[in-house]
DNA sequence: TATTATTTCTATCAAATTAATAGGAAATAA
DNA sequence: TTATTTCCTATTAATTTGATAGAAATAATA
């Protein structure tokens, strides 16, 4: 039961495109790998992943790169996990019933139902801009120190 | 993000345990299996598993088997799953901060934190005892069904 | 005591999934 | 035309998960 590196890579990258894009000119995959520490081959694909689920806008070309496609108080957590990982949840037969025989009568099917919507529940209720906020007040936190 | 074929078997494999003990005889791994439609060899890794967690008491031999070895109601859903997926945490560094360098400075990793720590509760507020009655009263109604 | 049924332990193999790399095509601004 | 970027497809590497085999231990039973 663990997120993925893409997941989290996902994530981080995500927070790292909205705070260093300044209005409409476009981040570089490869300053995001830099400054992330990730493989900038890998990061391609995880762009790939977020863009087709609309969560970012690609410019092709020379000086192009990524935006968000979205104000980061618009995307939530879910949706940026979900383009990710795929849909949320603890065991196959959550979402498709018909995979376990015995589906109707499984208890414990029951409860990984309810612990997958406690998963959903709580990303659905954060967004990119809580994470972008908490960041901004860590950083400044940080520059604070310096002169006291 | 999934519950392990482990975590998924041991749970249901417990449930069975609990309901198909009567008094002090154990119960033989073959005989959940049987019924749970599980492979008997793997089921002995798990039970290994529950075993070395202290969930299970063994008995050695011919006619032996195993037993719960605490009441239904003690025995917290939390407890079994770590017993068969190790501690749970959406990623290492909630557990382990030392291994990512920013641990301090990442507000991702709060956010991981902070669902770890839903996930968790709601795993420690429901015993097996809990997914026994509701088995039970599953069974009940199925078997009136054929009288009404 | 010898035999048999049963669990436990360790080692290993197979399959599936995830993570990462590589190379080049397509697009576009300089 | 060139440099720089995303996009696409394939391949490889690493890790995790699922399953098997067989020897050792142990207790009941004949
Ligand atoms: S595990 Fe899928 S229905 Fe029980
Ligand atoms: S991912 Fe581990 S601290 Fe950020």
């Amino acid at each position: 039961m663990k997120i993925s590196t893409k997941g989290r890579y996902g994530l981080r990258s995500m927070i790292d495109l909205a705070i260093n894009s300044s209005g409409n000119t476009p981040v570089f995959i490869s300053d995001i790998a830099k400054r992330q520490h990730l493989s900038e081959k890998y990061l391609e694909h995880i762009f790939g992943a977020l863009h087709k689920a609309g969560l970012v806008r690609s410019i092709r070309g020379r000086k192009g790169g990524y935006l968000l496609q979205k104000n980061p108080e618009e995307i939530t957590l879910s949706e940026i996990i979900t383009a990710l990982e795929g849909k949320i949840s603890l065991v196959e037969c959550v979402l498709d019933p018909d995979i376990c025989p015995s589906a109707k009568k499984c208890v414990t099917r029951d409860l990984w139902q309810g612990l997958s919507d406690k998963i959903n529940e709580y990303l659905s209720s954060h967004t990119l801009n809580d994470l972008i906020q908490m960041q901004k007040s860590r950083e400044q936190n940080d520059t604070l120190m310096y002169y006291i």
